[in-house]
DNA sequence: CACACTGTTCGCTC
DNA sequence: CGAGCGAACAGTGT
């Protein structure tokens, strides 16, 4: 579940309950998430302090007061959880830091989509891994630069982390249905006014997504998400939501609104 | 039970 | 080189 807004929430959860504390312990139950060995986590963060992060996307960047920076990528079903007492332990909290004060922070992760790396820059691993600005600070000239030159659905492209870093598969549907801009709509038929009508959506559905802390349900009353669903009635024309799969994800849009 | 779901990454074609 | 595409990855839910 984890886009952009959610992974937000995450990072001001981690500031306000793990900077500034000695990691006593790390503890991994599960190496597949480990993009480095084992032993360079506990050389790198034993006895170091986690001292900020940064957003990108979908990308957590934790700073420490060692020589390395921890990058934390939640996948689909990840969240932290910082709790006190060792039993505490989430059932799916695979890898677990413990802090001088006793407590215990858990990157929980269902189905082990998410991964810690070890990095030694950010604008390095932004460039290597072909990441654009946050879509939240994504400038309109540098979307459209994206965009020029492109030549498949509008929809797939919003999921192109190199295009707007954090915009996933719901945010994708929301632009697009906010923007009244079908999701196969070709990018090359695209005006410059067509993208910038979805790039001012897109910017409007992470603002809001962010104050209502993602939480869906008190999103505005014409949000997509109050109706994404198959067979769902549209709020502004009322006739029924469809489903399709592009790039082999499930995509919802409502054909009378979002005319091709 | 077979498949849907979620994001990234890999391997392939063009 | 890089865009586009589809499969693969893990595990729970339906």
């Amino acid at each position: 579940m984890p886009e952009l807004p959610e992974v937000q929430g995450y990072k001001v959860y981690i500031d306000s309950t793990c900077l500034h504390k000695t990691i006593t312990s790390f503890d991994c139950r599960d190496t597949k998430l480990l993009k480095e060995p084992k032993k360079e986590f506990e050389k790198y963060l034993l006895g170091t302090k986690l001292t900020g992060t940064y957003r990108i996307g979908k990308y957590l960047f934790v700073e420490t007061s060692g020589d390395k920076i921890l990058v934390m990528h939640f996948g689909m079903t990840g969240r932290p959880n910082y709790y006190k007492e060792v039993d505490e332990r989430p059932k799916y909290g695979h890898i677990v830091l413990t802090f001088e004060n006793g407590f215990h922070f858990a990157f929980e992760n269902k189905r082990k989509f998410g991964w810690w790396n070890l990095i030694d820059s950010i604008e390095e691993y932004k460039t290597e891994h072909n990441l654009s600005d946050d879509a939240r600070d994504l400038k309109l000239e540098d979307f459209i630069a994206s965009l020029s030159n492109r030549k498949t659905d509008i929809k797939k492209v919003l999921l192109d982390q190199s295009v707007a870093a954090g915009v996933g598969n719901w945010m994708a549907d929301e632009i697009l249905y906010q923007a009244k801009m079908h999701p196969q709509k070709k990018v090359q038929d695209m005006t410059e006014k067509d993208m910038s009508t979805v790039f001012d959506s897109m910017k409007k559905v992470i603002e809001t997504a962010i104050e209502h802390e993602a939480h869906y349900s008190d999103f505005p009353e014409d949000f997509l998400m109050h109706f994404r669903k198959e067979g769902a009635k549209c709020y502004h024309t009322g006739a029924e939501i469809q489903k399709i799969k592009l790039g082999g994800r499930a995509t919802y849009f409502s054909p009378k609104w979002q005319v091709l």
